[in-house]
DNA sequence: TTCACGCTGTGAATTGATTCACAGCTACAA
DNA sequence: TTGTAGCTGTGAATCAATTCACAGCGTGAA
């Protein structure tokens, strides 16, 4: 089971669009897809492509190219999906209901189980379908259910707090809006999604023309 | 004014970055700062920080390291922070609701100036601040603002269109939200966020720990 | 049955980003 | 005044990601 190559985050991010639109693809019956096909709907190079299915060792036919559905479910395996995954949201404002209206019901074998929030007016109800708990109840909620992933939407000056409590609770991955640069232990994965990063940069090349040239990645 | 050397969509991204964390560093009355205090501050390496200091021509002293006030203006002048700049959102859900409500009165000379909205009972009014418009304004109101950098947080199926019109109203720098490969010209910036993406990273990783291994960006 | 086209799989090359490593400087201590 | 510890600025080295380029194959046409 254990992985033989690394795997770079890129590619695994890679994957999850590939399964997107592969699953467009499948939606509108089309069996095949070319490598620069594919390519195309992702906005990236057909050797690209081809580099990554070559990490998960899928092959194609070199004529039809690659099967549409054989190539999705082997996309989903690779994510994960095949068995259900279970996530937690910490921090129940603006961002954090946006995420929940987005994600909940999506996909029933990856999906958030539970919501916690500080603030006792936003808990002990069900907001969009998922069941919101007081903070302090984290452990006995996540541990029995061996919740691996957690999504923190809290300020700022909380964010270091709730990451390490999640920690504690056995997650090992983490996705973290706060604009704040986390510690976490090795082993326990944290990616950072900085929105007003993401927007100044926009920002900086709508402005600056002149650099954003071949920046089109 | 032109740029001698190109700089680097990642540069820009960690330029944002070190902008807050100065912010903070001189509300905390900190004169200098080290590079590996930076760096430690914003999860980078000494050498990242010096090497994007060297890249906007920042210079400091060998023995006090840099002054915080002066980079911090550097650092706000080569973001654009000196002169005002506009952007406009378009698809006011749950998403474009939290964009709003965060970044509306965060910062004077770097704002949204309006929504759109194709929807009639969401337009004509003002949301977190912001001013409303039905999407067949949107050359009308954007225009004679100048504004540069859009942010589309409509569903997937019409984020082309509403981006042809950004495009077409003058915008030449685009966050977008929508899982779908946008099409723009060259000339004009482009960003995805994809939430989605970054969510199933982050349970890949967290259910696979040994490749988490030295991903640790 | 044979041919030719256009695709895949993949080493090798390239491009880009990051880190190394160290010369040279500066403030402070003695 | 001199010594020194610890920092910056930066060429060179390394490491990571992407693209090139092409051998080899499978399919459909003739
Ligand atoms: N909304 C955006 O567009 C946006 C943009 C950039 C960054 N962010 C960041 O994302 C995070 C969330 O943003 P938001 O707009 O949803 O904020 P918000 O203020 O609307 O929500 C924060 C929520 O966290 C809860 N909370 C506070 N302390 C907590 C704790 N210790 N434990 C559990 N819950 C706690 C609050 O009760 C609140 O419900 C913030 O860190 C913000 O800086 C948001
Ligand atoms: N909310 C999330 O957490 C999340 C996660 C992943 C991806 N996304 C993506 O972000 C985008 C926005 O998500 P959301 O949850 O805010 O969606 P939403 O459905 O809540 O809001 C979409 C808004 O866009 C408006 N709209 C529709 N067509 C339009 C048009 N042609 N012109 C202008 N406005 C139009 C709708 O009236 C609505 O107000 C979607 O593309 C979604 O796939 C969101």
């Amino acid at each position: 089971m254990a992985q033989q190559k690394k795997i770079s985050s890129k590619t695994v991010e890679r994957m999850s669009q590939y399964r997107r639109v592969l699953g467009r693809l499948a939606e509108s019956n089309a069996t095949h897809v070319y490598s620069h096909e594919l390519a195309y709907l992702c906005g990236l190079s057909a050797a690209q492509v081809r580099r990554d299915l070559m990490t998960i060792g899928f092959t194609g036919s070199s004529a039809r190219g690659y099967d549409v559905s054989e190539l999705l479910r082997r996309v989903s395996d690779f994510l994960g999906f095949s068995r259900e995954r279970r996530l937690a949201l910490v921090g129940i404002g603006y961002l954090g209901r946006a995420l929940l209206d987005y994600f909940v019901d999506r996909n029933p074998i990856f999906r958030i189980c539970a919501a916690f929030d500080a603030d006792l007016d936003k808990v002990d109800r069900v907001i969009h379908g998922v069941r919101c708990y007081p903070v302090d109840k984290m452990g006995e909620i996540l541990r029995p259910l061996q919740v691996q992933t957690g999504i923190i939407t809290v300020p700022a000056s909380a964010a270091q707090q709730v990451a390490f409590e999640l920690v504690e609770c056995g997650v090992t991955g983490l996705l973290n809006f706060a604009p704040v640069q986390l510690r976490v232990p090795p082993g326990v994965y944290l990616e950072n999604l900085d929105l007003t990063s993401a927007l100044e940069k926009v920002a900086y090349f709508a402005g600056n023309p002149a650099d954003t040239e071949r920046e089109m990645k």
